[in-house]
DNA sequence: CTCGTTGACTAACGCGCGTTAGTTGGGTGG
DNA sequence: CCACCCAACTAACGCGCGTTAGTCAACGAG
């Protein structure tokens, strides 16, 4: 039962005097140091004490006095995309493994308050910085991240200072064609979104190198473009489907796309996956699981790219102490794995 | 230009140095104090020494010294959580406002979790604490909490020991039903939540009290218990659809069931909303916005909460700091309003 | 000429901790 | 019996900063 109330907070000196030792000693045994040695029975007296006494270290002092904060700061843009934030999730946890707290600040999509929070975070003594976009792109990073290690998550710096971890749109692409072409489809249409973004180059090469490696030569016909929302989908579903040689699956470029598309298929009457497969990009859960039939998907592997993106910060620090960095940028580009989900929307 | 690369970070010492004036004087000009001189040359060479030596607080120390480390700790179940994110949101910008920065640990819904987060936060110092609930609901306070001020976000504690902030579900189930009423339905169907969670007892209610008020005795027939998924909503809406006197509108416990009911009226071929009007609840984005047509539905006040959280928070720190909390429970339970937002499944 | 007084500063302590450089007292080997 | 060593500790410095208790020169009043 600890004291309540407006107490001070225990310190390394009240577990010391608790345990009649020096407070060195209690610094020792709780930092676990093998090359000093405390006896069996003063160890266990410290333990006690600390204990009793309900001891909870100072982060800030220990950071102050060690010179390392045991901090990462995450900058997301928050506001926007709410599927993105399965960045912060991995990234924690991943975070938390090598006991280190992750310190989030939000840019709220704007350079400015991008620029603060890393002011922010640096005056927290954060020891690395991770950058993370709601949709892959290239982005503008606040100069003042160069003054610590910093990744970049779900984009990249267009001058490749930071290295950056981004999910492998190509073989996205390719793995949703691919299921498709195992499910004995040979005409598939492809609705792409906005043009010149890296998920559209991607998929649009993951899916065009699919089905030339079938043997099959992809018809420009089956191609067409939208502007990732429901509407769009609809509107090019509907475009798709109303061809003469009509395409017997849709890969669509997102889910809400494909959203769109099941509204066009049950317009024409035609059944889902009987009649016409489909096949969404992103795994937005709340759509591609409650669509009926679910949407089978090919997810963007934001989880795994905070968890590799802390990893790749966690090696960058560690060589950075050994001062192996030598100023030079580190050009790395890290490509995660777009996972196939099945659901319904496809036949086994 | 700030020197590149390992150079140890700029200190107060090296500014006071630079501007040829004792540490002291710095830390008065940075603080920014009126009650102790400093004349404007010497100030202005000071600000100057800041801009030139790129000079940063460092978090840390000041915490030690000044002994309040500035943080609040925000604990949620799921940081992944569409609702999470609202939160996050609402409590950075009001804590931004406050010059205080947000903590994010997740319990991962895990009462141990919940505890190691909990222990965590206190090592950095947390002035007060942040417990948020992915759904409306009693729960488990970890009780180290309660040594530091705590508020609780979309949940309340059963013991009644720390103040809450919650949604106002019987202003929100009044909302929809109110909507419907306006729009000239008297035969509202109801597809409820389980029941005796906080959101169906509070919605059912205000559903309930939107009736009576208009002089519509409320018909048990037309309210049915779901359980918060598509599919559930899907087979609600068919029973009340099949009624012999089947209802004009429905008035769903949540988005996800509302989903399900778009299929049963189509299946039905009616129309939404020319033959049955649809509200829904929750306003999670990806569906509410994306169903077509898109869904009239009652927004959780997330963000709201998380603002008006950290305001209390605020003020109960402040409180505690002049000694005017005695130890009593603080049983404060703050509900936000939940808006209709306007979409199209119900006609003007 | 002395004594406050005030404006403009500074010396120095302590916040809680990691860490280096010791200091003991009890063995061992020669 | 002495030099040496080692296990088992401890003293003390410094991390960067807020804050209290000064110091010191100039200046006007008595």
């Amino acid at each position: 039962m600890r004291a309540s109330g407006k107490s001070r907070n225990v310190t390394m000196s009240d577990v010391a005097r608790h345990a009649r030792v020096s407070r060195t000693a209690v610094s020792f045994v709780l930092a676990g140091r093998s090359d000093t040695s405390v006896s069996p029975q003063t160890r266990d007296r410290i333990l006690d004490a600390v204990r009793d006494l309900g001891y909870r270290p100072n982060a800030g002092a220990r950071a102050l006095a060690a010179q390392r904060s045991g901090l990462f700061g995450l900058i997301t843009e928050i506001v926007t995309a709410p599927f993105a934030v399965d960045v912060i999730k991995g990234a924690q946890e991943r975070a938390w493994e090598d006991r280190k707290f992750l310190l989030i600040a939000s840019s709220e999509d704007r350079a400015d308050m991008a620029e603060a929070a890393v002011e922010k975070l640096l005056e927290q003594r954060v020891e690395g910085l991770l950058y993370a976009a709601t949709w892959h792109r290239a982005v503008q990073v606040p100069k003042a991240a160069g003054e610590v290690p910093t990744v970049l998550v779900n984009c990249f710096d267009a001058e490749g200072r930071f290295p950056s971890v981004v999910p492998d749109e190509i073989g996205g692409g390719r793995r949703a064609t691919e299921r498709l072409l195992a499910a004995g489809h040979e005409r598939i249409g492809f609705i792409n979104l906005d043009p010149g973004i890296p998920a559209a180059v991607g998929r649009l090469e993951g899916y065009r190198q699919a089905l030339t490696d079938a043997g099959i030569h992809p018809d420009p016909d089956l191609v067409i473009s939208g502007h990732a929302t429901a509407d769009s989908g609809y509107d090019a579903a509907g475009r798709l489907l109303d061809l003469p040689d009509r395409p017997t699956a849709l890969f669509c470029g997102n889910d809400r796309m494909a959203m769109g598309a099941y509204d066009a298929v049950r317009e024409r009457a035609l059944r889902i996956p009987e009649d016409i497969a489909i096949v969404g990009f992103d795994n937005q859960e709340l759509i591609a699981a409650y669509l009926r039939p679910a949407l089978t998907t090919v997810a963007l592997p934001f989880e795994e790219m905070g968890r590799t993106a802390v990893s790749l910060l966690g090696s960058l620090i560690a060589a950075g102490d050994q001062g192996k960095t030598d100023g030079q940028p580190i050009d790395t580009k890290v490509t995660i794995d777009c996972p196939l989900l099945e659901r319904s929307s496809v036949r086994p």
